[in-house]
RNA sequence: UUGGACGUCGACAAGCGGUAAGUCACAUGGUUUUGAUCCAUGCAUUCGUAGGUUCGAAUCCUACCGUCCAAGCCA
């Protein structure tokens, strides 16, 4: 094709830009992100999060609301309303005016019925939930009228006043909406648009007891918002004839339009709020925001920044066809993001000692190290060094394969900073197993630096005992062990797929001491291991790190294959 | 046997009648004090299938196939 930059858009923007030459709505673009308040927030709704947001920073004069759908009093809690506030505050997408609620709008949202009542557009219904199941039909069978279908306004409004009054009990009685019980959209056959819940609210107490169904509430919502594009999942595409039939029998200012788009799925784990409440409640994870699972603040304590999760959601697309984005591309991102950012030190998980034995004891240098190799602006740090050293275990083996480059009798490898070593004797315990290393140095090394122009193919990380700081390592990995968890077998459930090893812990790891100026969160690079930041649960004198991602590792691919 | 949405490389995803963008993954080389990064190269004669219209089709028409959604007084 041509060089120059053909910028595409998605079929959102597409339809918004259409929209505004149209001069519809005024030519405003208004969006907004309704999450019920049930369960926290995760990566799929950090998509919806950025899709909405970013599309009302995109357009001038665009506006974008927060607005917690409170219409079931029974699933819906503050605790959720707090850490979905948290999540989306820390994502960076900063909502337009105050908080809305859809509880705000309970008044309004009865005198719609009323209104809708009085036009014979809905009346109240006294079947038992099961005999108006039975009514509704199917996708391939018609429903039938119910009985109650042709009471007269007059009763209607009595009986809704008294529902409201609470004169009956749950599942006595709703209020319909009047359409057409043969219709074949299974939910324009007298949709329920109020039940009865004896449920005190979170938000209006006990000043309800009738609540209005998401159908009737949400098209109200945007309506009253001034909502121009409603933006929602594709599940909700049949749901949209009812959005327009509402409207278009109420008198509102405002007229939005839904537009539907794909959820984001992604590899090795669930985006379901059921299941993710499962994990929690069972304990099967370590509360919410547990680092291995999908949640914004799982990721957040995993060291994901809102950058990189933003610079996700907007490479993945934007589309109408059910996906499945591969995990190795949120990896991508996060590692392109902080192979640019993060300072890089140096960390051993798994000690083995290394003595090097024509160092002299006591003697202590100091190395200048970069913080960032690729960054000159990252600014330097001191290193110390001393005659012991810890490298890690898995970077000596006594009987190597072929092409190992690391630490192996007789090889010299580069420390990184420091100097070329060479390992002349390995010691045993009883077991046979190795316990230490002696090694001797070259001092026309220093820094690292080839002395005669000869190559050493392997470098090492290492970390001065006297001066290294224990700490706990925590590996995670992915949660399951299927790929496209949408595609379980008949009869298993998630847990039959859980990965039993998804976080691994090595207590006994060590940290060049410059750890000790970051702070909780902060992502470093621990060189040749991957990114990983403080964890919460560090104390002043335990430190616990937590690996965000690792480094890509073609050695251990090559190892894979043979 | 219903209605709707959707089918372009292993995964995302452009393209909307003028002869298949890009990203991830993967592979192979090069650079390298991280077997990282970086750089270079390769990776759909073909767009679910079959017909048709056209000088020309992923794009238009027809038929078929496949996937997903819908029968909560959940959202």
């Amino acid at each position: 094709m041509d060089n120059n930059e053909v910028k595409t858009v998605d079929f959102i923007r597409t339809q918004i830009n259409e929209d505004l030459k149209n001069n519809k709505n005024d030519k405003r673009v208004h969006t907004r992100f309704p999450p019920e308040p049930n369960g926290f927030l995760h990566i799929g709704h950090a998509k919806a999060i950025c899709v909405n947001h970013g599309i009302a920073r995109e357009y001038e004069g665009g506006k974008f609301n927060l607005r917690f759908d409170d219409t079931n009093p029974v699933k819906e809690d503050t605790t959720y309303v707090e850490a979905i506030k948290k999540d989306i505050d820390w994502l960076g997408a900063h909502w337009d005016g105050d908080i809305k609620y859809a509880s705000d709008y309970y008044g309004i949202f009865y005198d719609a019925a009323i209104k809708l009542i009085k036009s014979g557009k809905a009346y109240v219904d006294s079947l038992p939930p099961e005999e108006a199941r039975e009514l509704r039909g199917s996708p391939t069978k018609p429903g039938i009228n119910s009985p109650y279908r042709d009471r007269t306004v007059e009763e209607n409004l009595e009986l809704f006043e008294q529902m409201k009054d609470g004169k009956f009990n749950e599942g006595e009685c709703t209020l319909r909406a009047k359409i057409d019980m043969t219709h074949v959209n299974v939910h324009m056959r007298d949709p329920f648009l109020y039940r009865i819940k004896k449920v005190s609210h979170h938000r209006t107490g006990d000043e309800w007891c009738i609540y209005p169904m998401y159908d009737f509430a949400h098209c109200l919502e945007d309506a009253i918002e001034g909502i121009t594009h409603s933006l929602c999942s594709l599940e909700f595409i049949n749901h949209r004839e009812l959005y327009d039939w509402i409207l278009d029998n109420l008198d509102f200012e405002y007229r939005p339009r839904q537009i539907e788009f794909a959820r984001l799925n992604l590899s090795y784990t669930v985006m379901s709020k059921r299941y993710l409440l499962e994990l929690v409640e069972s304990k099967t994870v370590n509360g919410w925001d547990d680092p291995r699972l999908p949640t914004i603040s799982g990721m957040r304590r995993r060291g994901y920044s809102p950058e990189s999760i933003r610079s996700f959601c907007s490479q993945i697309g934007l589309s109408k066809v059910n996906s499945l984005v591969d995990y190795a591309f949120l990896e991508y991102i996060v590692r392109e993001e902080f192979n640019a950012k993060a300072d890089r030190i140096m960390a051993v998980t798994q000690p083995l000692k290394v003595t090097i034995t024509n160092y002299p004891e006591g003697q202590v240098e100091e190395f200048e190290a970069d913080n960032n190799p690729n960054r000159e602006d990252a600014g330097k740090r001191v290193v110390p060094f001393s005659r012991e050293l810890y490298i890690d275990r898995t970077d000596f083996i006594e009987e190597p394969p072929k092409k190992f480059f690391r630490m192996t009798k007789g090889q010299e490898v580069r420390l990184i900073h420091a100097y070329f070593v060479t390992c002349n004797e390995v010691i045993k315990d009883e077991n046979g197993e190795v316990v230490e290393l002696l090694c001797t140095y070259d001092p026309a090394s220093r820094c690292a630096k080839s002395p005669d122009g000869r190559k050493v193919k392997g470098t090492i990380q290492w970390v001065s005992i006297p001066h290294a700081i224990k700490a706990e390592v925590r590996l995670y990995d992915k949660l399951f062990t299927l790929e496209n968890m949408g595609n379980m077998e008949e009869g298993k459930t998630y847990s039959d797929y859980l990965n039993p090893n998804s976080l691994e812990i090595f207590t006994n790891a060590y940290v060049e001491p410059s750890v000790k100026d970051r702070a909780i969160g902060e992502v470093v690079q621990f060189m040749r291991i991957g990114y990983f930041c403080k964890d919460l649960d560090s104390t002043e004198d335990s430190y616990i790190f937590n690996r965000t991602v690792a480094l890509k590792d073609s050695w251990a691919k090559i190892q894979e294959k043979s």
